[in-house]
DNA sequence: CTAAGTGCAAATTTTTTGCTTCTGC
DNA sequence: GCAGAAGCAAAAAATTTGCACTTAG
């Protein structure tokens, strides 16, 4: 835990980033979660401590911590709910830059056995798999609208 | 393509639900397109037809159509942005009752080789991949509140 | 004919931004 | 001391809801 924040304090010094009170706050209550809660969560937390902490500072250090490649966010890559003609089981592959998702098949699928340490966790009724990448329409330099 | 919205108008009349135009022309929007559009995009086109259209039946009748089954939501199962302390590549097991989210290793990342297909579609450079289920917990009946 | 569906406007929910004050380095 | 950060309030963006009118079956 203290690592984490040490590591980050380290990270920022190299960065020309401040290490705030609030912000090694929001970090060590992530990091000592296992739960993956979400912005207001988090604020609810750290305002024990910090009563005077404001929601979009935790909205504003998550972003920060996330661009540094501290925490992860959970999830698929688009804000917008986007929908699929394809109800049948498929993967997709999204492009970071343009957004643009292509469905296509594999058998991943039908060949993924749930590892052991899973299957104790619950039962896994579906699988959602999402690659993500550069289109070859992005690489080659192309300005496509960003589909967001 | 027709016969899509032939068999949602089936499906319709098995349900008891109303075929509309508008929803019909929704479905047909979405069939027609490979771009898996956002409700807005949906909307815009639609409204092209059906001038007087709204956002809202857009919405109502998308979510319509998914839990009929004949159309999906692409992309992860919460709501609410949801962070992670653990920023190293790893995987999700999602309960879908009371949205627990569970960190797991497995060397399907590794072992992973992205199909021809998809290689042809772009360069890929990172896997999300999401288990969805039941947990013990929620299996075994205990009330636990809702996260999402 | 009547329950279900639509359109409209307004509300909710989640996240972001502009600006002033404050503080880590 | 000063650029970068926090707090506040307000806006923006996405989605949902209440209600009166309309329409599919």
């Amino acid at each position: 835990m203290e690592r984490r924040v040490a590591e980050f304090i380290d990270a920022c010094r190299r960065q020309g980033v401040k290490a705030t009170h609030q912000r090694t706050e929001i970090l060590r209550e992530l990091v000592a979660t296992q739960e993956h809660p979400d912005a207001e969560t988090i604020y609810d937390r750290v305002r024990q401590r910090i009563p005077a902490i404001s929601l979009d500072t935790v909205y504003r250090t998550l972003r920060l911590l996330e661009d540094m490649g501290v925490i992860a966010r959970v999830g698929s890559m688009h804000y917008r709910t986007r929908f699929d003609a394809n109800a049948d089981p498929h993967h997709h592959f999204v492009c970071r830059e343009c957004g643009t998702i292509i469905d296509f098949y594999s058998d991943v699928l039908g060949r993924f056995s749930v590892p052991r340490e899973v299957a104790e966790l619950g039962d896994v009724d579906s699988v959602y798999l999402e690659l993500r990448g550069h289109c070859r329409m992005c690489q080659s330099g192309a300005k496509n609208r960003k589909m967001r």
